[in-house]
Parts: structure tokens; sequence; C-alpha cells
DNA sequence: GGAGACCGGACAGAAAGGGTCTGGTTGGGA
DNA sequence: TCCCAACCAGACCCTTTCTGTCCGGTCTCC
């Protein structure tokens, strides 16, 4: 394997998708959004901590808690997803901290990598979670 | 961390990158590629090793052996060399594999993954080490 | 005030990453 | 011929990260 997100980072990217489905401020709980997306729920509970404290959701605590996204769906990219859970991507090490890469290779692969993180980030950061949800009403 | 290549495909990367400096067929010794390019030469062994078995470099043995290309370096990507190492590319579990996918969420969600794939891909596979090479003649 | 739900972090098993070592084979040169 | 330089193959090992689980705490609605 190699260059590949985490589990984390997929279940976060469907959880949202699921929220995405519901009319802005909806309110799903975990154990709700757990099963409809067959996610373990007390990793996911870890992973939607992530992302309320990355400002994408908001949380409701409680009797009848749970989550709602915290902007428009149209507002929020995969990009933002992952990254609230598995941190910056870069597609490696030297991109992220070019003071590793600057001593050895007069560095033309560091070129190489660059273009392959910007290319990246465009699709995923252009990919927005309204793009993901099947219809705005069709709820299963 | 998360989407990220394995430092073994980087080592790989810069190795075939040293190798296309030279003319083709040039050997160079598994010690100066690992000298030069400062990489664990015990480690690096390992990894010229997947990529004689993909047919990428071609290896001679005994003294004065060593590492070549296979082919000529505008003929090998850096798809090819990553591929080598690190196995099939791909950002997700669900592209690889979608019997996984199918399941549960009417998968939109794997449609964006499989855009970001292919836009990685393109990158990829259209960067050969002839263009990573700093010029054809100035070796350090 | 109690039940339902999130919060926060400690904990743990499994897998992958990153690298070493050893014994074997090949082949060139003295 | 014989030795040594170099690659070959794979077993091994340590560390880190992943992928979760669990539990005590806190908040809030009823």
């Amino acid at each position: 394997m190699g260059l590949q997100l985490t589990r984390g980072a997929e279940y976060a990217v469907r959880a949202m998708s699921y929220l995405a489905r519901y009319p802005e401020g909806h309110v799903s709980s975990l154990h709700e959004i757990g099963e409809a997306q067959d996610i373990p729920e007390s990793f996911l509970a870890k992973i939607l901590q992530s992302l309320v404290r990355a400002g994408l959701t908001v949380s409701q605590r409680g009797a009848h808690g749970g989550f709602a996204l915290a902007r428009p769906a149209a507002e929020i990219t995969m990009q933002q997803v992952i990254e609230a859970v598995d941190g910056p991507i870069s597609v490696n090490q030297c991109v992220l901290s070019p003071e590793d890469c600057a001593r050895s290779a007069s560095c033309s692969v560091h070129e190489a990598w660059l273009r392959a993180q910007s290319q990246l980030m465009d699709v995923l950061g252009s990919i927005t979670l309204e793009s993901l949800a099947p219809e705005p009403a069709a709820v299963g």
C-alpha cells in the first residue's frame, strides 16, 4: 500500500455526506449516523470530535443532542474534512517540511512532488459536501 | 498524517533519478547510489530489488556490478516507480476493491474518490525520470 | 434529578513502516 | 583456480501509526 488515506478520514467523509442530506441545522445523533453509514460508534465519536474542533460541525449536548454541519454543505470541501481528521495532506514529507529535502539532491524531484500535491489539493478542495449528497430530500 | 507515500517510494524515486543522470546502460553500485542520495544502504538494497523485479532496472552481479535503468529515462514514470515499491496506488480502499464500498452508501462518494485518484495518476504518470534529471551531464 | 447524549483522554491489539542482518549466489580479475 | 566484490532473498526486529474500545465526566432536556 502506501499513498492512502486513513479509515478515519473515509468515515469522516461518509458521516459528513450523511449530514449533508438533511436541511441545514438538522441534528443527527452519533448512533444514527453510525448505524446508517455502518461505522463503529465509539470510533465515530472520536472522529466527530475532530470535526467539531475543526469547526466543520457543531454538536448539541444533552437529550436529543447530536451533530449538524456548521456551515452550508456547499461551503465544506473534502479537503477540509480529510485534514480535520488526518492532519495536513502532503504526498510526502519533503512537501510539508522543505528543510528535510534541501540538503543533498538539488531537488528537481521536489518540483514533481509539489505538482502532484497541488493537483490533488485542487480536486479535493473543489468537491463540496453538497456535490456528494445524492439528492437534497432522498434520505435512506 | 495519512495520505502520504512511504519512505521507500521516496528513496526509489531519488535512486532512479540518480540513475537517470547517466547515459543509458551505465551501471552504478548500490553503495554509490546510497551515498550520493543519502539513503541507508541495506534498505536501498531491498528497494532496488523491487525495482528489478518490476522490470524498471537491471542489475549486474559480481565485481563491478550494480544497477542501471532497464529503459530510457523518458519511458519510466514516477507512477511506475512508486507502484513498484508501494504497490498499487489507491487513495482509499474502496477505489481498489469496489466490493467493499458497494453495500451501504449509494456511493456518490465513490465517484469523488475516483476523480481524485484519476487526477493523481495523471500527474504521476506523466512525469518521467528524464524530466527529473537536472542535466544530462551534470553529475555530482 | 435522572436519563440521554456528547466530551476527553487513557488504553490496547494489530498492522504497517523503516530498517538490519545473515547466508547464498554470481562473476571478474589476479 | 580461487577469492572477493557485489547483488539476491528473505527472515527478523523495533517503532509508530491505525483502528478502535472504554470509562468517568459534563451538559441539557424533561
